[in-house]
DNA sequence: AGATAAAATCAAGCGCGCATGCTGGTTTTG
DNA sequence: CAAAACCAGCATGCGCGCTTGATTTTATCT
């Protein structure tokens, strides 16, 4: 044949992993099962049993996933942000709340509050969120073409993205969209005086 | 007997009510069994049942007690709150922080995560959070003494909520106390100077 | 090159452990 | 004596991990 197995094999993993991210940004932590996961798939169970011997395995891997496909995301549209001024800070702070109420967010809560209580998963976890959260502090900086030598400036931008974490928290409690909009608006104006001060 | 025993029923309800939250504060959702629960309440399984039918009811009445339990420090902290200036925004701040950092947030943030996922758990669960992130919101307008009619006030006040918000997630992961009190400080700066401006 | 061994991929079934909910029975209170 | 609070055991269901077996691809030897 002309396709490879190694090829078919990557291809059901990621499938797989997929698969276990939406899983577990729509039916949650406990709704979750290799079973479920697998069918989705459309795969055996046994099959996925293969790729990742344990369901943690199953789990990290799908955060992992998450986590590189949201980096990659952000880089694509970091390029389509308005010129300067005021309206590409709010632009810039819209983009980074979206981050954190997409279902990528969605499905990495579920696993980051799961392993709180998990060591043995939080050890798999723990070093994925700390990469991921300097990556976007660093997106941000760059975006905003902050200068973090200034007094405040670096603090402010880290609120910021903690802001970012409260929506997409509030977020899985209902839609929260039109709370937000008012919010990110003042906040960004607050934000653009920061950056900007003396 | 002088203690009747509707006296020791509501004691031994309270009981399970306090194992209930710390068990989720420290086992997470899963970690929260019925069994586990009753026994760090001293009681038996069956008297468990006999008081919440279902494990949905019990978490449901953990969660409520929580929240109440959380409004009812809130105003016993905010008598002691330093008298005006930037020093009191800065403890006002860092005590709404407090809120969304303890463990009766833990404990809140697994039911909440889990409740996205749950219609019916999220059907009784959401009234819940809106009460309280009304009150939380009501006691910041008025232990900042701010003014909601100036432009920006309101949601300022409520990007701070958020951001205190964003800590409480992040403080799942690890403890966060030192990357989080140089943002508070800068933030408290930040909002004291919206709070006052013109 | 051809054949056979070895390894990888996928499918299906089994058993263990555990949590929930229910039911019957016992003690305490009024 | 009636009712409520409390306790022990049973039964069901389910998810996980493991084992077995079939099919395909890759590697090795003659």
């Amino acid at each position: 044949m002309t396709a490879p197995q190694q090829e078919r094999s990557k291809a059901t993993r990621l499938r797989l992993l997929e698969a276990a991210v939406d899983c577990l940004a729509e039916k949650g932590w406990s709704g979750t099962t290799v079973a479920i996961v697998a069918r989705a798939a459309g795969v055996s169970r046994g099959a996925a049993q293969h790729h990742f011997p344990t369901r943690e395995d199953l789990i990290a891997g799908a955060l992992e996933f998450a986590t590189e496909t949201q980096l990659i995301e952000n880089r694509a549209r970091a390029a389509t942000l308005p010129e300067h001024g005021l309206t590409r800070v709010e632009a810039v702070v819209n983009m980074l709340v979206d981050i954190y109420v997409g279902p990528y967010f969605r499905a990495a809560l579920q696993v980051w509050v799961a392993a709180s209580a998990d060591p043995s998963l939080h050890a798999r976890v723990q070093p994925l969120e700390a990469r991921l959260g300097r990556a976007i502090h660093h997106v941000a900086v760059e975006l905003l073409r902050a200068d973090e030598r200034k007094p405040g400036v670096r603090e402010t931008i880290q609120g910021t993205l903690d802001m970012a974490r409260g929506f997409g928290l509030a977020t899985v409690l209902g839609d929260d969209s039109a709370r937000r909009r008012p919010i990110v608006r003042q906040w960004a104006r607050v934000l653009a005086g920061v950056l900007g001060e003396q």
